[in-house]
DNA sequence: CTGTTAGCGCCTTCAT
DNA sequence: ATGAAGGCGCTAACAG
């Protein structure tokens, strides 16, 4: 059976209060005690009931994950990245998917925060951006931290890369390889990163004196199928273009495919180019040139700022931190 | 802020008692009474805390799935499976990654227990098999369901398809094609399927009176890199197979990228055939043939029968699932 | 059928 | 610097 901190107390010969005050690494605790203490949690092996904690305290040590995206890889990589912040620090995540779309999900993130006793949420998008969501966190007073939010930039901490910059970059960068007729693949319509993207893009395009044709930007859903079928039907235009950007690894790795079935060379015949939100284009397409969107460092920054927060008060949300290309940069808020 | 017990009871002019009882479909309790709580129960948008009926009551609705896998589409299956389930049946999931490899990994599955009140736990592979895990379980003495376990079949109820039948049937229909030399990649050595699988095919070979070529069966660890190698090893040894068997899915997208890499055409040059475990295959490589894993409904077969038991005390346990393809058959175990 | 009385394991005042 | 007492929200015997 698990042992409960009053076995630790008799066997360290102090109260429960003193085990409570080594356990919260509260001051006032003699350093003598406090080894014995610590010993005596070692050798029973002693670990804390996340639930009489959360009863108990007003804390839980317990954050919430949310996220409802189409790509495994994405949810695979804010999983990775938050979890891997939370151990250090022995919070524990709970990861929930939900449905932006949903007439519940009100009700649902309610349901969940007055089930689970969280100290905080980290919403990814498109949640980053679910008014409900935000009004539901917002009404229970959670600190929450959101990952690449669009709008609204000021309600909460934010972790996020300059997607317009970024698109414009690899736009840029085909240019430069002396392509002008170039297809575009937009990204899921509920994520506000696909518009950023897309802006980039375009106004790559206009630097440089290229037209926009309508028929070279196709909607996509940031899924394989999306990319693929989007794919196929520029690959099939009488003229197709000699590059095609698609907006994620997902519908990149698509792209990729439809060429591959049609018998075209890549890059021979068709440039490939996109974002590499999960790594997944490391794998599926190295060759190609991507602008990699670190994901698992954006929820393990997310992690840390949420948690700095629950136990700093608050204080340290007032940073924010800004992932460009491969530079780290943190800067603080004008608050 | 969460509304408790008592408000509801005050709301409904009942005791807490009552209202626990309404909670948890417990009988003896008038309809009209039942009623009225339920009523000032949707009213208030009660829900139970979590953490306080762990404490005081020995359920806490709360089940772990264990997993350990490279590939994110077979987390996300599992992971959505499971909650599937859960989520019908009013429980909460908790998603842990665990290093089966790890010195720790006996230490962090106790701490997991400790911490958390939980009903029971699934294992998925590797973890099915992990000897450390399991004595932890058994110590515990927490319900536990495995998903395609290798060994020690009757110490837990499992979930799983005939691996060996079905490696043998996709081989069989390889040979039928015509194939005589067929490379085979083999999975990750840690999982039991890997070996099933390679049995399978090596029967099919035998009976159909194929000598295996050792060349032709290389090592893979069920993700894309391993399978994009082991398949440039065999498409360009001097004499090639016509045909490749992946183990998975992630190995035969792997597969199928050297292949267009090379410019053979696939199936032209190439058949590629394989396991689908996670869905990846219906994606990457729809016109091939493989034998669809329903790994989904596995986890959500597992779910049920981990929840089932918790409810009836562990008589449910006695069943155990057997899906075969797209067949679902239901047998008693001798017990 | 319903209510009363104790805790579950821990944190939190308050004393000392 | 430490301990005693009370309670978090709920369930679990007991009475009625």
């Amino acid at each position: 059976m698990r042992s409960t901190i009053r076995e630790v107390s008799a066997a360290a010969g102090v109260s429960v209060t003193t085990v409570s005050r080594v356990l919260n690494n509260e001051p006032y605790v003699k350093p003598a005690t406090r080894r014995r203490v610590e010993e005596a949690i070692a050798r029973l092996d002693f670990r804390p009931s996340v639930a009489a904690r959360a009863l108990a305290g007003q804390r839980s040590f317990q954050i919430a994950l949310l996220y409802d995206n189409p790509s495994p890889y994405y949810i695979y990589s804010i999983q990775t990245g938050a979890r891997a912040h939370c151990i250090e620090r022995g919070f524990r995540v709970v990861f929930q998917e939900c449905d932006v779309t949903s007439a519940d999900l009100a009700r649902d993130i309610a349901g969940l925060l007055a089930e689970t006793h969280l100290d905080g949420v980290i919403l990814s998008p498109p949640v980053s951006d679910s008014a409900e969501v935000i009004a539901a966190l917002q009404r229970s007073n959670l600190p929450f931290v959101r990952i690449a939010p669009g709008g609204s930039l000021d309600i909460s901490p934010r972790v996020f890369i300059d997607d317009e910059a970024a698109a414009e970059r690899i736009t840029d960068h085909l240019v430069g390889l002396g392509h002008r007729r170039i297809g575009f693949i937009i990204g899921h319509p509920d994520h506000v990163a696909s518009n950023q993207r897309l802006t980039g893009f375009r106004r790559a395009l206009a630097r440089h004196g290229i037209a926009e044709e309508a028929e070279l930007i196709q909607q996509g859903l940031f899924d394989f199928t999306s990319g693929h079928a989007a794919g196929r039907r520029m690959l099939t235009m009488a003229r197709r273009p000699s590059a095609i950007f698609a907006s994620n690894d997902d519908m990149g790795a698509g792209v990729l495919t439809a060429a591959h079935e049609l018998g075209l060379a890549v890059p021979g015949d068709i440039a490939i180019a996109g974002f590499d939100d999960t790594d997944l284009a490391r794998l599926v397409w190295p060759p190609l040139t991507t602008i990699r969107q670190p994901t698992r460092e954006l929820a393990h920054a997310a992690a840390k700022m949420l948690i700095d927060a629950t136990d700093t008060g608050g204080q340290q949300l007032d940073f924010e931190l800004v992932i460009r290309g491969s530079t780290v940069a943190q800067q603080r808020l004008k608050s």
